[in-house]
DNA sequence: GCCAACGTTGGC
DNA sequence: GCCAACGTTGGC
């Protein structure tokens, strides 16, 4: 999932009450259907840094709800208010997320384009600017490896948080 | 349903 | 700040 440091940065999730907050304002369809149809509590997130010096995985976190509506959709000063939306069928949906564990190396983008073993992911794709994208099994544990971390370190911590939610 | 115009994303 | 590559809007 990318955020924009200026706007909502990993620090800010770290920060959070409950280090939890709504991944709201996601206003495009592919991305919004990531949320709404695949995503399940407990599910990893690798949070990704966009439109700042070193754009890059920074961190973990983990999904921490079901889906659910979009509140700022129906908030009439909200920059995410949707005149078109409808109370009884809304448009916009969003899942919690969780913060899980800090990266030790921030893994760059230009680092994750000249690893020939995530020649298949879908951030390295031309044109692909979208804000969610799944990442399969061996894309994430070649991104925890260059992050410094091993999976023990991650399932251990993972654990600890996902009997928090 | 087509597509031009416009707005946004995001790396550089 | 630039601009390529998208996505969305709305007239027709």
């Amino acid at each position: 999932m990318k955020s924009e440091p200026e706007s909502f940065s990993f620090d800010d999730l770290k920060k959070a009450q409950n280090q939890t907050t709504p991944w709201d304002g996601v206003r495009n369809y592919q991305a919004r259907n990531f949320m709404k149809n695949d995503m399940q509590i407990g599910d990893m997130v690798l949070f990704y840094h966009s439109n700042c010096k070193v754009p890059g995985g920074i961190g973990l976190a983990l999904v921490a709800s079901k889906p659910y509506p979009d509140f700022t959709q129906f908030d009439k000063i909200s920059k995410y208010f949707d005149p078109k939306s409808d109370k009884d069928n809304p448009r916009w949906y969003l899942v919690d997320v969780k913060y899980l564990m800090d990266f030790p190396e921030i893994v760059s983008l230009s680092s994750i384009k000249t690893n020939e073993n995530l020649n298949g992911m879908l951030l390295v794709k031309k044109g692909m600017r979208l804000s969610i994208q799944p990442v399969n099994r061996e894309e994430f544990e070649e991104i925890i490896r260059m992050a410094g971390l091993n999976l023990n370190q991650v399932m251990k911590r993972y654990d600890e948080v996902k009997k928090s939610i």
